[in-house]
DNA sequence: CTGAAAGCGCTAACAT
DNA sequence: ATGTTAGCGCTTTCAG
């Protein structure tokens, strides 16, 4: 692929005869400089023949802004979380001619070896969101001590940390719970993972959303897998061993769950909603593609990257700026509940 | 978020009391540039004691090198897809130093007006990866025509282009139906849209390894819907009214109308694999999780990432290359056949 | 209203 | 073995 000398605006000004200040002048259309309206034409019209487009690195340089911002996942995360909120940072860079810079950090090193602070340091992202389930508290300190601007968006997170596109479930919840007790489902348990100290938040919020429905809170309702998410469905055949029948109604930790809670009822028989209301903490591209579709009470992703993005860059131009933001859950009832 | 000045390499060749050539060659490894073990110590504590980092992009300006591709997608892929890929391209890039910059081009407009061809027009990237369904013959024709680095990846294309990571599903295929009619399963059918001639290689591929395979190919078993993806239960139902009957297995188009189809079985009480077997083309992170888990034909995503960019490197770099490169598919025999 | 000139931080001849 | 120097393509005072 041999380079085509690409035309520069020195090119281009001396094509319109004029300087290549004015060709800058005229081309960014710099604010307090008025141009003769012919000298404009020439200068827009030599660009044209040229073929003549600015060269963004340069530009860079010079103003010293990399135009670009990071973005970082975690690589746990569920796709469909990322992609929804990568289009909506996405939107709100759009008007302001920055693009996004996929960095893919490694989970166990220090942060300060992290790919993305790595190129934030080299000045090729002015910026960095981290889509991640939970930044360590040394990472903040880090990040803070370096003036590194960033901000996490997650929904997991249990402390109020700053620089956080946070997001609250309480209410989604109450609703949800309150739907399944219209349905006579007065029995609501939780399912989730024992060691997964970032989703706590979501069986508290339970606990939580259980009193303010005036509903009961046992211990047997409290379902709390040991092992990892591949392995529940033998901790339902313990549990079902044991009890003999599954509760009216369960709320799951996350779709994943939720799904395997499916594939688990469809196993023994048991029919969902009828039997068994299912309803999960999440969102998920499959919600409405498992038998029968599952009910979810979803993050609202693309705003949580849409706002994320602009308080970063609140960050980033020094502006003054809550640095916490606060979006709602939502439930979106299915075939499940 | 006040910007701290960092120290630029003449910062540390003062420190070190050298010249910033002298920088330059320890801290790049130049290699045909000998330096006294001495001077390079004394480089490399002033740059650590200054916590120098070198700014990238006046590298990439005096390089005339963007240091980053671009990666585009059009937004109907599957995220999986698209996650998997760009893990190939990152650990393609890794040793390269270079970075992803995503970009987001509308699906309508001339190409010439994309986010992309504009990065690289604008010399912010230096090539392009494009995970298309199917990039239109125009649009190839003005890449070429004005040298643009790029590659395309994708699974669909009907025709051999150029600079393109194809794949070849026939041994899968066979493979797959192999597997059925040793489970005395003779009756295969394909489930897919009509009106979809990215995907029609699929259907054609069926027919293909039918007869490879010694199995009939009756009108019957073409299960071509009209309308959407998300309407097909409806054209299932008509199917099953004027059939009575379901074939005994069936191969879908992809993964999403596969669920469709498990959705559709379990409503109906028709029970998978014993009375129908299930098998999809292409990959979905939620195969394990349906019921039964999706059997499925699964396309090398990660090395279609991989190759793609490795690919790609050798257009910029002017090297010689084949410019079409072919991967196999896989079988991925899970519950449902 | 427009031009001349300096310089962002880096690399790479070319000198020494 | 290292230093000098000249830009890369752009923006932006400062003059005119």
């Amino acid at each position: 692929m041999e380079k085509t000398k690409k035309p520069s605006s020195r090119d281009v000004a001396r094509e319109a005869g004029v300087s290549q200040a004015t060709v800058s002048y005229v081309l960014n259309n710099v604010p307090g400089v008025k141009i003769k309206e012919e000298t404009r034409e020439a200068v827009l019209a030599a660009a044209r023949k040229l073929n003549y487009y600015p060269n963004e690195i340069a530009r860079s340089m010079r103003l010293k802004k990399a135009m670009s911002i990071g973005v970082v996942s975690d690589k746990d995360l569920s796709n469909f979380r990322l992609m929804k909120i990568l289009e909506g940072i996405k939107d709100a860079l759009l008007p302001k001619n920055y693009s996004i810079t996929l960095c893919f950090d490694k989970q166990n090193g220090p942060i300060e070896q992290a790919e993305s602070v790595r190129y934030y340091r080299s000045n090729r992202i002015e910026g960095i969101i981290f889509v991640y389930t939970e930044l360590r508290e040394e990472d903040y300190r880090y990040l803070h001590e370096h003036k590194v601007p960033f901000v996490v968006i997650n929904s997991h997170q249990n402390q109020s940390l700053s620089n956080q596109v946070q997001n609250d479930m309480e209410q989604a919840l109450i609703t949800a719970l309150l739907s399944l007790k219209n349905a006579g489902k007065e029995e609501v348990a939780f399912l989730g993972l024992q060691d997964r100290s970032p989703l706590d938040r979501r069986f508290r919020g339970y606990l939580k959303a259980l009193a303010a429905c005036g509903l009961p809170a046992e211990e047997r309702l409290c379902m709390r897998a040991p092992g990892k998410a591949e392995e529940i469905e033998e901790y339902l055949e313990a549990y079902y061993a044991e009890h003999q029948r599954l509760p009216a109604a369960i709320l799951c930790e996350s779709a994943g769950i939720g799904f395997r809670l499916l594939r688990f009822a469809a196993r023994k028989g048991v029919t969902v909603p009828e039997q068994l209301s299912v309803i999960a903490i999440g969102s998920s591209r499959f919600s409405t593609l498992s038998y029968p579709a599952l009910s979810t009470i979803e993050n609202p992703l693309y705003e949580m990257g849409y706002t994320g993005c602009q308080l970063l860059f609140n960050l980033i131009e020094g502006k003054p700026a809550q640095s916490i933001i606060t979006l709602e859950w939502r439930f979106v009832p299915r075939e499940s509940s």
